[in-house]
DNA sequence: GCGCGCTTTTACAAGACGTTTACATGTTGT
DNA sequence: ACAACATGTAAACGTCTTGTAAAAGCGCGC
């Protein structure tokens, strides 16, 4: 079953310590594979095409899971948290919470143009 | 009847481990010719021709089984299980299984390139 | 400082997925 | 006709993912 998250073709985000396959479906931390599940991945790839955007938690259930709006659930926060541990020790800079409005995805360091 | 996979002629491969030769289709582990039989020859060929690609299950049903998309079967995880067999011991370095993603071949030690 | 609600984190359970073995059936060779 | 082989499938079991509960921490308004 295809996830809900429609990616680009052949598209790829690079920073000072993540770099992102969209295409391939692959990460790295500072050189490191990252290994996601798929969930992981498109929570991930959500954040950073919407990188410096804070994004509801709405918005982030209804694409990333599908979800309809009005679902209370904490599956989002959790999945937040396994994230930032994924992405240690940048993981709170990198996903930036902001009390009842959302979620940013702050590019770390010297950010290269998404290319194509 | 010929197979669902349409091979190139003249063709090998050849890591560390293993050889292929695509025309003859013939494969050897460590100078000792592999007996494989039809399915499991075009399973490892398939594979092998898209080295380091993770493929989907629904590729390798489609591609070497001729099976139509949604069809729900275990024949693929069988036959993948089958051919780490007989690759054994390096069945599962070169055969590597993505969670929920796919499968891929993963060239052992130093790989040559593809001749034609 | 307190109360309330929001967020983070961990642990657990359930379901989906993957591996392996055994069996059944069809095909092929003798 | 029979034996051997190939291959699809079921079933048992193991592994992984993911949703959720719960505990604890934190932010904010009063």
């Amino acid at each position: 079953m295809q996830s809900a998250l429609e990616m680009q073709n052949g598209s790829h985000y690079r920073d000072a310590h993540l770099r992102i396959d969209f295409e391939r479906r692959a990460a790295a931390l500072d050189s490191k594979p990252l290994i996601l599940t798929v969930k992981e991945f498109d929570l991930l790839a959500f954040l950073v095409l919407n990188a410096g955007m804070i994004v509801s938690p709405t918005a982030l259930l209804t694409h990333v899971w599908g979800y309809s709006t009005e679902v209370r659930t904490r599956t989002l926060d959790v999945h937040l948290s396994r994230l930032r541990k994924v992405l240690r020790p940048y993981g709170d800079v990198y996903l930036e919470r902001v009390f009842r409005v959302g979620c940013r995805f702050q590019p770390c360091g010297r950010e290269l143009q998404m290319t194509a």
